[in-house]
DNA sequence: CTTTGCCCGATTGTTCAACAATCCGACGAT
DNA sequence: ATCGTCGGATTGTTGAACAATCGGGCAAAG
């Protein structure tokens, strides 16, 4: 009975948590006004998070704030320093290594367990959209479609854990790219190997999909260590 | 300039966080001393975490309980339902894969890179304790020489962001083992194949460590799930 | 001229009190 | 028995307050 009842009180949970009409507290608002300002890189790395600066400016209290910062915190997006405040997170050379390693794990995990033909197709949409970016020379667009050809990857897996671990690292990687401006070829050279990749996906021989990504995610590694400082 | 000065900023930061001699905020220690309740079974699934209780109780202000359920709702050990409040995280059917999903992408990955002798060495020393704990008949040093044995293969490649997903995971399964009670052979069952692991590990055969551990894995998850209420 | 020590202003860490919004359960009407 | 309604309890958020701590500037000492 007590079972039933735990059964039924999750399951109400979960419907609710899926149904609910977008009623985030102030405190997430906050937050993801703060993703968006970092992102687009209106916050560079390095740059101080005053509290109460903020919270005048988003009309909001200083605790409001604070519960904000505890977000971005767990994202690593942002690094408290006792009593001296909140800076926004700045990737050094081990960092990047670090963020690669996770990268390599679930992402080679991912594409080595395949996926359902709708999360496969899923890849494919991100290596067709970074075509077309190119073909505008959108070299925003490319980052983005880059972002979701991964993004997409890791979904393959279908786990809740994965895609928000993977979208944390995404979130890490592109406050990182602001620090040092990437050329303007810095993604297209990547074009080709998504579509390989995917390709093998496709095709099922994911060993190989698996060997390309691997391979992809070294090299890149590896110019991202050159570019920035080292 | 702004590069070196932006360097030795980091490099301080970093000395600090290192030489900081223990003064967790006050947060941190709620936060902590919930997550050890966590730990111990004291506060089960399901429960609730009503905010002034637990502010009273430990003697702090609500406003700094909240920062700590914010802390461990990051964690996932603790859900919020907004205007209701939180409650201990309480893993269903589709959770355990998840988890299991998580454990095989990060473990296999790191196992499969090898590491240091002393990693390795750490392994090892994983595997004694459960055998010293199964020969003391210590049910509860055997999971938790279980939890050192995977946490030590994590350990491996050597990723800070890589061991706390792995702790956060741990901690997670954790939560999930209070919910049903583990017979008392559970983990004397897999001593030998975490020996059999740490040997292919330490004879360098990192392809066979890695599809022994992934076997266990997929064991495992499916055991857990026979367990529990499928 | 450099270094040491000290103090001051600014910001964070934490608490407290208050109020609106929301939810749960009980009570009562239909 | 079902459905509204109401009241109590808890959360969400704010504002203000105070101690603790930090960084920088200034002055004194070497």
């Amino acid at each position: 009975m007590t079972t039933s009842d735990a059964a039924a009180g999750s399951a109400l949970g979960a419907a609710a948590a899926r149904l609910r009409v977008a009623v985030p507290s102030v405190a997430d608002r906050v937050a993801a006004e703060l993703r968006l300002q970092l992102a687009e890189g209106v916050l560079l790395p390095g740059a101080r998070l005053t509290e109460s600066t903020i919270a005048e400016d988003l009309g909001v209290s200083r605790n409001t704030v604070r519960e904000a910062f505890a977000e971005l915190a767990a994202e690593r997006l942002v690094v408290r320093h006792p009593n001296r405040g909140v800076f926004v997170a700045s990737l050094e050379a081990g960092d990047i290594h670090d963020v690669y390693t996770v990268r390599r794990a679930i992402e080679v995990s991912a594409i080595r367990g395949g996926g359902s033909p709708e999360r496969v197709a899923a890849v494919r949409a991100a290596v067709e959209e970074g075509k077309a970016a190119a073909a505008a020379n959108d070299e925003e667009g490319l980052g983005n479609a880059n972002q979701h050809f991964h993004g997409a990857i890791v979904a393959l897996a279908g786990s809740r854990r994965l895609d928000t671990i993977m979208s944390q690292v995404l979130a890490e990687m592109r406050l990182f790219f602001h620090k040092a401006t990437v050329d303007a070829h810095f993604y297209r050279g990547y074009l080709p190997d998504n579509e390989e990749i995917c390709n093998a996906l496709e095709a099922g021989d994911l060993d190989h999909a698996g060997e390309l990504l691997l391979a992809y995610l070294n090299r890149s590694e590896e110019r991202q260590s050159a570019v920035h400082g080292e």
